[in-house]
DNA sequence: ATGCGCCTGCGT
DNA sequence: ACGCAGGCGCAT
């Protein structure tokens, strides 16, 4: 499911929705999602939410007294800001607000919640994912280090949350048709040029995702529950067979690292 | 570096 | 009935 720019959607609506708001009750109604011991979430009703991050593919509420509510949504989480009504099934964790409530819900369980003291999970996020894509730090110098350094396939190592963080199976495929890159070249095989074309390519598609509000294939909605725009734009994800935006060739379907793998044979070398 | 398990639901 | 799906962590 969710990557950055869906993840990122959902940041933004919320923090417009709960930062200053108080926690009234939390209600674990799956404690498996939880990757640590729940008694601590008693603690947090009364506290205010104080603001709304995100790290890759990773959210987190932070809250008075310098703890911090961290979310993975897996594949089909949601995290959903709402006034009232019928909790959808397969709800797992439930905030209640002094204005309305927080609900995560993930019908597949890949998902996980995390409470920790601020500094615990910034370590904890900081040790597995390198650098954000639509920051300096992700310059077309340390792309190009990164890539030398491996000869795995360039999708591969793209959805490596150490090497990038934030893309996913949808975004990685359409920044390498973009950047008219084969997903099966070794990394390190990438001339000069090819690398400055995909940290073009790559902060393209994340950025038009954001503007969508994210890729809506099946499950995702948006922290207002509305599915993202951006699945009307893919250029190859899920078009197999369809022709190519760029010269009209079908798509191909392969399986790569284990994934699904979607580019236009023609355009992409 | 690759494969498998974790889950549920949908399309074939 | 089977394969596949936006992800990740662990075993091999």
């Amino acid at each position: 499911m969710p990557e950055l720019p869906e993840v990122e959607t959902i940041r933004r609506q919320l923090a417009e929705k709960v930062i200053g708001a108080r926690i009234k009750r939390v209600e674990v109604r799956r404690a498996a999602v939880m990757t640590n011991p729940i008694p601590g979430l008693d603690l947090l009703s009364g506290k205010t939410i104080t603001g709304v991050s995100r790290r890759g593919k990773w959210l987190w509420l932070s809250l008075e007294g310098d703890l911090a509510l961290l979310f993975h949504l897996g594949m089909t989480g949601q995290l959903v800001w709402e006034e009232e009504g019928e909790l959808p099934p397969h709800t797992h964790l439930l905030i209640e607000l002094d204005r309305g409530r927080l609900r995560f819900t993930d019908f597949r369980r890949f998902g996980r919640v995390r409470l920790g003291k601020s500094e615990e999970i910034r370590d904890y996020l900081e040790e597995k994912l390198g650098p954000e894509p639509l920051s300096p730090a992700f310059s077309v110098s340390y792309l190009k280090n990164a890539l030398a350094r491996s000869r795995r396939p360039i999708k591969a190592l793209l959805l490596e949350q150490k090497a990038v963080a934030g893309l996913g199976n949808i975004y990685t495929d359409e920044a390498l048709f973009l950047a008219g890159i084969d997903p099966r070249r070794p990394a390190c095989t990438l001339t000069e040029d090819e690398v400055k074309r995909l940290h073009e390519a790559i902060k393209g598609v994340l950025a038009e995702g954001i503007r969508h509000r994210g890729t809506s294939i099946r499950n995702y909605v948006d922290a207002e529950g509305t599915p993202g725009e951006h699945s009307l734009f893919l250029r190859v994800y899920g078009r197999e067979g369809q022709p190519c935006p760029r010269c009209g060739t079908p798509i191909k379907k392969i399986k790569l690292s284990g994934r699904g793998t979607h580019f236009c044979p023609h355009c992409q070398h």
